[in-house]
DNA sequence: ATGCGTCATGTAAACCTTTACATAGGTCAT
DNA sequence: ATGACCTATGTAAAGGTTTACATGACGCAT
């Protein structure tokens, strides 16, 4: 019921009177056939509708033009706009694209991989952080492929990387802050060993000690990452009664929770605490009050991890190991000078 | 520098001492193949670390199981968790998930149709609403593979549809608000021509009417689905003095319009209008006043979806031709009894 | 006339499977 | 002893490309 065969490079080569191979330089190299000849052959495609086998075509030159995007959640609003860039350039450059939700387990990782060891993927980006459970299998040892990490760096590794420059963006919030007038500002953070935490951590750093303000280790809390984790962050300061004028937070979900600690004890914001996030992610701006925060180019890293990653496909070194792209300042209503620098 | 050879059947073949073909039969009809050969070509197999070749695979069986996922734009919300879903059974399943990302783009979706054509996909999921632009080219005509529609159905067709009931969602909807004391309650819709409006309208067209409540037709808006129709709407409530005391949205985005412009006339919400959205996309709960909504079970359809499909290349006819998922109201703050009927 | 280089095309191998058909050995009923 | 049937395996074709190598025609310098 399904097949009715498709036409192939034999049915078109007999209506053009040549050879199969003539009808494949025909479409792959154009240059290399007489111009007669080449019109008769199209005008033999256009005929039978003829479309070239991708699975023939694939096993007879080792590779797939696939690239297998490794995500443990598409779903993370954080993704989507990535996998639209990854897609749009992929997709641009003649590139299918595969995806592979992992949910961080391992059992699913070692599973995609078979995508790589059977030839279905060329290439690989990795959105996990990690390299792909099971690649290294005591029997197995699958050869990886090429590929880039996107977001989070793979720690150890010289996998080449895009993202954002998160030490430069976290220092441009913190100053940002600071040229608001705050001087105690806390930073809610996310330290499970993620290289995005320390650099995050390090920007707020940078920031307060070029403005002269001491750093006081009582204002950097431990999260997370999740909004339940910003506000339990929010109330431990509370509890022990060392308040900043100030939050900067590891991302906006834990910003959200703060906002929602704060609200519950009833402080008007953002005249008596200013809040930022870092990623505007969509409910930012829903948000009351809307949140003042750093957004990453999310199509953009798409666009360029996946353009990295094909050029490395090409056999091109890339110029660099990593590309950081700018993280830019998103100013709504979260922020405004603290109550005591008010006329 | 890429390929360093992968093992093929012939080297495990070689290694344990039959032919080839008894080595597929091993790995794909085991019993029959006797017990102690069977042994030996997985001994062969787990020494070489040999994976089948897909494209090779493929190429002989005429499929790829591959599936393929046509979406508007992959990055909207409203889709992530059909996604993971789709994924998520698909892979239970041993199906691979292509994406594309069409932007309602007619070429780009024309341009999809070669996943199709050239044997890259066994079938087809379309979250667009309608067939690839395309599918019927003057001289083409590329047979379309099997597919299910998600979402929102293809209109005048008979492809199968997953999705959720949205007349009776929506007529659950109204029949919160009715239950609440709500008799004046407007519709903001979506008029263009979208299956899923008509749906939505109709519920609580039935709803009004089961209830004894007169139809006005000055309380029933045309949108087009954004924050910002919305807010135009109630806007154009407000200048013709028209008013309402309870608004259901055709979805959650045009729910968030309407806070904004009552929120914007200080008004005090939920006390002196109710307001409710359809989907409950990630941000319902964020905002101030919380909506209150109907969720629709994203991963469950994504799943069904898949399943129905894989059922259709299996050789399957579907029981019925659509599927419809019960959606689930979610009480939250943006509800409350209109101020006239309080004690 | 000969030889050489170029250009357009054809021939056939290779890519790696699955599977229809053939073969061979064994069991069992007649 | 014969034939029928079953089981386990092997042989080889087919699936649709790309491409190294071969072929042949032609122009041109010798």
């Amino acid at each position: 019921m399904q097949q009715q065969k498709l036409a192939t490079i034999e049915d078109v080569a007999a209506i053009a009177g040549v050879s199969i191979a003539t009808v494949s330089r025909a479409i792959n190299e154009p240059t290399k056939v007489a111009d007669e000849t080449r019109r008769r052959v199209n005008e033999a495609i256009a005929r039978t509708g003829y479309t070239t086998n991708a699975m023939a075509r694939s096993l007879r030159m080792r590779r797939s033009n696939m690239i297998l995007i490794l995500a443990p959640d598409v779903g993370d609003p954080n993704f989507s706009n990535i996998l639209v860039g990854l897609e749009t350039e992929a997709s641009k450059r003649g590139y299918g694209v595969l995806i592979g939700n992992t949910q961080n387990d391992a059992e699913r990782e070692a599973d995609y991989l078979r995508f790589i060891s059977s030839n279905q993927a060329d290439g690989m980006i990795l959105l996990t952080g990690h390299l792909p459970y099971g690649h290294a299998q005591p029997g197995q040892e699958t050869r990886l492929p090429p590929m880039v990490a996107v977001n989070e760096p793979v720690p150890n590794s010289d996998i080449p990387f895009v993202g954002v420059d998160n030490f430069e963006g976290s220092r441009l919030a913190a100053e940002h802050l600071i040229s608001q007038g705050h001087r105690r500002i806390a930073f809610i953070g996310h330290s499970t060993s993620r290289a995005v935490n320390q650099l995050r951590e390090r920007g707020y750093r940078a920031a307060l000690e070029a403005a002269g303000i001491a750093i006081d280790p009582l204002l950097i809390l431990d999260g997370d990452g999740t909004t339940e984790s910003g506000r339990q962050a929010t109330e431990h300061m509370f509890v022990r009664d060392v308040l900043p004028t100030a939050f900067l937070c590891i991302n906006d979900a834990t910003a959200l929770g703060v906002i929602i600690a704060l609200t519950a004890r009833r402080y008007d914001l953002p005249r008596q605490f200013s809040v930022m996030g870092f990623d505007d992610i969509s409910f930012a701006s829903f948000v009351t009050p809307s949140l003042t925060t750093m957004k990453q180019p999310r199509l953009r890293i798409g666009e360029a991890a996946m353009d990295m990653l094909l050029g490395l496909l090409e056999g091109n070194r890339p110029d660099r190991n990593s590309v950081l792209l700018r993280s830019e300042l998103i100013v709504r209503n979260s922020v405004a000078p603290p109550r005591s620098s008010l006329p």
